[in-house]
DNA sequence: TTTTTTAACACTAACGTTTGTTAGTGTATT
DNA sequence: AATACACTAACAAACGTTAGTGTTAAAAAA
């Protein structure tokens, strides 16, 4: 077989990566096996470690790719002069582009991130638990100004973000409404199901 | 090792399904190995076999329960002569409640059927398929009425069935709430967010 | 430009584990 | 006496990964 084919900026492993994240998404990290990678790489398994360390290695670098962007865009936010629920429609925004755009990685680094070994396992925990009580502390934020039903925030913060991995099933479905008619049907129903009154 | 213990009206099998659904829980399907189930249930792996025919069997059994638990309430609901919003508050309940107190087997359920092998796949995607359209029934009739936002239907439900499944959360976290102020939570939030005016 | 050197990368073969499962045998319970 | 059930031993297949060798593209030297 031939060489892994690449284009302009983006590496080999990068190509790994993208394909191993199809790949995980469609099976389960457990049972997609690195030969079927492989073939899909179009390469034997053995060369595939040539670009990487381990299979693990390539769920790391899915679920921490992930997870920063998340964090990356939450400073953002948080910085902004908005009112709570203006940053929440924004931050709820950012993760439905991100599952509609970026499925596969976010969709990985969401269901499988239970598979990743220590030291890796507890950080990503220990991130998911930050980024979600940034989270409430926008929803308690908009409690106390009145924005916001007054509702328990960490259940607030558990539906959103489930609510938006349900992207899946649209994801999944036959007819398909358009990323941009979903993105505002989750929004009425979200955000009208916080806001006071 | 002694024999199985079980307790009355509970057969061998029944106790190695109910283990089986916790491991496959904690695990995942493909993560988990028969050795580590016959530890659990105190026994010899080669032993499981006398009870069950395959690790496959286990998985089918799990769902298969769950869903017609679903279907049968249902059918009562469906029947009933109540509003529609009153129909889906109902639904969400059961729901809530399944989430909470049958964990084990609904998270399975929910998250491992891919490794289901066929006919169960297809047959199970089919009953979930035609469960959600069932929702959707519910909701557009509700539209029609003005009980309910004009929305998606199919996003609504997804919102829905992707929140409750965020229950597992709620599960994992230190602080919890409990489980009826929960319950009352997801109901404000989501039934709020449907609701007309 | 052409040639030489080097580094990147793909190959085959095999390793040690772990996997689900079966066969066959013995031992308790009915 | 018969049935239910647990045991030991072993199987074939699949797994992630390594070692060692060849090959091709890129960098350096001519």
């Amino acid at each position: 077989m031939g060489r892994i084919k690449t284009e302009q900026n983006i590496s080999r492993k990068e190509v790994i990566i993208q394909k191993a994240a199809t790949l995980f998404k469609e099976k389960g990290f457990k049972a997609a096996s690195m030969r079927e990678l492989a073939d899909i790489v179009g390469v034997e398994a053995a060369s595939l470690y040539n670009h990487i360390k381990s299979k693990n290695e390539l769920l790391n670098i899915i679920c921490f790719d992930v997870a920063n962007r998340y964090i990356q865009k939450m400073d953002e936010i948080e910085n902004e002069k908005i009112s709570s629920l203006d940053k929440l429609a924004k931050l709820l925004r950012y993760h439905i582009h991100g599952m509609i755009y970026h499925f596969d990685e976010v969709y990985v680094s969401d269901r499988e991130w239970k598979h990743l070994d220590n030291p890796y396992l507890s950080n990503l925990q220990t991130q998911r638990r930050n980024y979600r009580k940034r989270i409430a502390a926008i929803i308690e934020d908009g409690i106390k100004k009145k924005e916001i039903k007054k509702i328990d925030a960490p259940t607030a913060v558990l539906i959103m973000l489930h609510a938006i991995s349900g992207i899946e099933s649209w994801h999944r479905s036959k007819q398909k409404i358009s990323g941009k008619e979903l993105e505002e049907n989750m929004i009425t129903i979200l955000i009208g199901g916080l806001k006071n009154k």
